[in-house]
RNA sequence: GUCCUCGUCGUCUAGCCCGGCCUAGGACACCGCCCUUUCACGGCGGUAACACGGGUUCAAAUCCCGUCGAGGACGCCA
């Protein structure tokens, strides 16, 4: 265990998402480290949708965060909480508030302030609520009460002084009163906003450790304002460093992929992309980079999450989703590889018709040279079908040799006579005419891959053959004469 | 503009808190070699970094100050 405290109770951490977008990479780290966290301190793991924006958040959207999830194995002990149903506590908090005196009524449109901030703006100045109406007379307020003028509840920020929190990744942060404006707590259609029902559901769920991206430092403060106004003890806070695009700049649309489960229809392993987020903005401290799921349980710490921002490395995820690949079962590929197939239209009928086990023996031959799940659909064809293109410039590379055209069909039936057909026998068969025939064996093993399967890369030959077994390999070998090939 | 934060190879990072063991370690990528029947895998080796400038100290990647650079936040969005 860690050495932060936990102050004797159970660990209650939560991940809560605004279902205005997918669940992208950023989100998706988040969730992971909250994830890692519960688990490793066997405490509960809370699920909330962050809705309060009924105009921006959609089912859809929410359907895909779970999805995401679900495909990174991050399961949920609590919620999904909705905040969208939640909206009368809001209320009833925000009007404690006002009856404590923490909060009051605004009346300023948001037309006005927003003319007001973009004058700041194009003047290059600082802007930040005046609280014109933190200072209303009682005689003013009723007659924009007798008026009907729309108001908004505001936060009555202390003029002076700071706030200060300690924070796991990034030590003390300090911030003046000052600097933080009257924000608005509901706003004039009586809906509450972001920083209310945060901290009332932190609260109401007894959050206990507030693990969430860095965007969020500077809404820190006024949460913690918010849980002092409300006479609460607020939860220890981590904020993790972001992640960013090559051009290192926050991670974005432009930077191709952006939701999670775009990674799984490119054919990443949810277990490789898991282990590629636990990297970015954490280490073990040691070199141990490859970490299964238990392990990562069992090594994390707030602690060792460092405090600058990381580049989304692709090729770092490729290699990790490589290893993986090469790692597995074809148990464990087998249904993956068949959902990607699926999803593609390949070649449906083929594989609907192949064995299970011959299945899993061709997924056994190729999956060390798969750079993903998708790559199946191309390497693996030919073992399930004879109507298979033949790579042009694999053709070129090693069937221009005229003398193949007599050699292919001779190893055809070489191979034929065979009465075992191994692949000791087949290598004999093969080495045999290489040496009477005054050839390389590598000229006929490159030539026979490039029949058998169409591509100039692959499973060794002998390996391919043994799968085919004798009558297709016999017969793809003997098509030889059958081609034409442009010099 | 204001505030907050960050700054070790191209990238992810170890080391920094508790200065010397750092001629700065690992991984990805890149380049060579080996293995080999192709492509991978694997093995071996190589290029490559403490942003800069001042202090403090016998000694600084590590402590202090400044500069520069980068990112984030500044909504009746979350």
């Amino acid at each position: 265990m860690s050495s932060h405290s936990t102050k004797g109770e159970e660990v209650r951490v939560r991940f809560a998402p605004s279902p205005t977008g997918y669940l992208h990479v950023g989100g998706a780290r988040t969730a992971l480290f909250d994830w890692l966290f519960a688990r490793h301190h066997g405490g509960r793991f809370i699920l909330r949708i962050e809705d309060t924006d009924v105009e921006r958040s959609s089912p859809e959207m929410v359907e895909g965060i779970l999805e995401g999830m679900r495909w990174l194995g991050l399961d949920w002990d609590e919620g999904p909480f909705f905040q969208s149903e939640r909206t009368e506590r809001y209320r009833a908090a925000a009007q404690e508030l006002l009856k404590s005196g923490h909060a009051y009524y605004c009346y300023c449109t948001p037309e006005s302030l927003k003319e007001r901030r973009d004058l700041a703006m194009k003047e290059k100045k600082n802007y930040k609520y005046e609280g014109t109406c933190r200072h209303l007379s009682s005689t003013e307020i009723e007659t924009k009460e007798a008026a009907g003028v729309p108001r908004a509840l505001r936060f009555k920020v202390p003029e002076s002084g700071s706030i200060e929190f300690p924070d796991h990744v990034f030590g003390k942060i300090e911030v003046a009163h000052e600097q933080i404006e009257d924000f608005v707590l509901l706003n004039s259609r009586n809906h509450p906003t972001y920083h209310l029902s945060v901290v009332v559901d932190d609260m109401e769920m007894r959050i206990t450790h507030v693990v969430r991206g860095a965007d969020h430092v500077s809404n820190t403060p006024k949460q913690i304002l918010l849980y002092r106004a409300f006479d609460a003890e607020p939860p220890e806070f981590a904020h993790l460093p972001l992640i960013l695009g090559p051009d290192k700049a926050k991670l974005s649309k432009r930077h191709g992929a952006t939701s999670v489960t775009a990674y799984r229809d490119l054919g990443y392993l949810p277990e490789a992309f898991r282990n590629f987020l636990a990297l970015l903005g954490w280490s073990p401290g040691d070199n141990t980079e490859i970490m299964a799921t238990d392990e990562l349980i069992e090594r994390f710490s707030l602690e060792k999450i460092n405090q600058s921002n990381a580049v989304f490395d692709v090729q770092k995820l490729d290699w990790l989703n490589r290893q993986y690949i090469g790692a597995s079962t074809a148990e464990r590929l087998a249904p993956l590889v068949q959902k990607a197939l699926e999803s593609k239209h390949v070649w449906r009928e083929e594989y609907a018709g192949a064995q299970k086990e011959y299945f899993l023996s061709t997924l056994d031959l190729l999956k060390s040279r798969m750079h993903s799940i998708n790559d199946f659909a191309e390497s693996g064809q030919a073992f399930f079908t004879d109507v298979y293109e033949i790579d042009e410039a694999a053709a070129k590379k090693n069937l221009k040799e005229p003398d193949l055209k007599e050699l292919m069909p001779l190893l055809a039936s070489r191979l034929k006579a065979l009465d075992v057909f191994t692949l000791e026998t087949c290598e004999q068969a093969l080495r045999a005419l290489a040496e009477e025939k005054q050839v390389k064996a590598g000229l006929l093993i490159n030539a026979a891959r490039v029949l058998l399967t169409g591509r100039a890369v692959g499973p060794p030959l002998f390996h391919i053959m043994i799968q085919l077994g004798k009558e297709r390999t016999a017969t793809r070998l003997e098509r030889i004469s059958a081609l034409t090939f442009h010099h």
